[in-house]
DNA sequence: GTCTAGATGGCCT
DNA sequence: GGCCATCTAGACA
């Protein structure tokens, strides 16, 4: 199994301010190892999200429910969830009752590309993995992911490319129109030029 | 129990 | 740019 060639980050990795940590997931290796196969693509834009004063986030104001409560758990754990017809998957980062998160935008497909396809039921790569919502189909993360650690199988996170020559770039987050003045934070890290950076150019 | 809005995506005009 | 599928957490009664 080719899963054993990818190295999970340590745990030491996720340890680290949130806005830190969405930084330095880009150019990471997002795994999903599968019944039907091994997909993995490099992450090239994230979204973070800051507990209690962060309007846009699900944990505003320290609201501690069923689905927020991994957020309040140790950094490194997976926060999925179910938006519309689609599931979602954040890294849960900050402190123990910190309830913070660092959502995945967007990956670059790099393993499994066949399986991603057949997932997707398409050819287009650069359409496979550009959005939220998308890559958690291409890689089959799910509701059952829920909680998961990003350090061991079947789901990981590993060490992919350091984005040397890569310009990393900052800006508002996407679709929280309704938040107030967390409409305007500069919590979103994307690769400069990347060509499976998600577009949804709505103001 | 009932109601509503939503960290989206795909298809339509 | 508009519409809507599809569904659940969360709020309120």
């Amino acid at each position: 199994m080719i899963l054993q060639n990818f190295k999970a980050t340590e745990n030491e990795f996720f340890k680290v301010p949130t806005l830190e940590l969405a930084r330095n997931l880009l150019g990471c290796l997002l795994v999903k190892d599968t019944d039907e196969g091994v997909a993995a693509g490099y992450i090239v834009e994230t979204e973070a999200y800051i507990g209690p004063g962060d309007r846009a986030a699900h944990s505003y104001g320290g609201r501690r429910t069923k689905r927020t409560e991994i957020m309040f758990h140790d950094a490194g754990l997976a926060y999925t969830y179910q938006m519309h017809t689609h599931c979602l998957v954040n890294v849960v980062s900050g402190k123990i009752d910190a309830p913070e998160a660092v959502l995945i935008r967007a990956i670059e497909p790099y393993h499994g590309i066949e399986l991603m396809k057949k997932r997707r039921k398409m050819e287009d790569l650069r359409n496979l993995t550009n959005g939220p919502g998308k890559l958690t189909k291409a890689l089959g993360i799910s509701m059952e992911d829920y909680g998961r650690s990003f350090a061991e199988p079947p789901l990981l996170i590993a060490d992919g490319f350091v984005p040397d020559d890569c310009v990393v770039e900052r800006g508002k987050r996407i679709g929280i129109e309704n938040t107030g003045e967390a409409r305007d934070y500069p919590w979103r890290f994307w690769i400069k030029g990347n060509p499976y950076v998600s577009r949804r150019l709505k103001r």
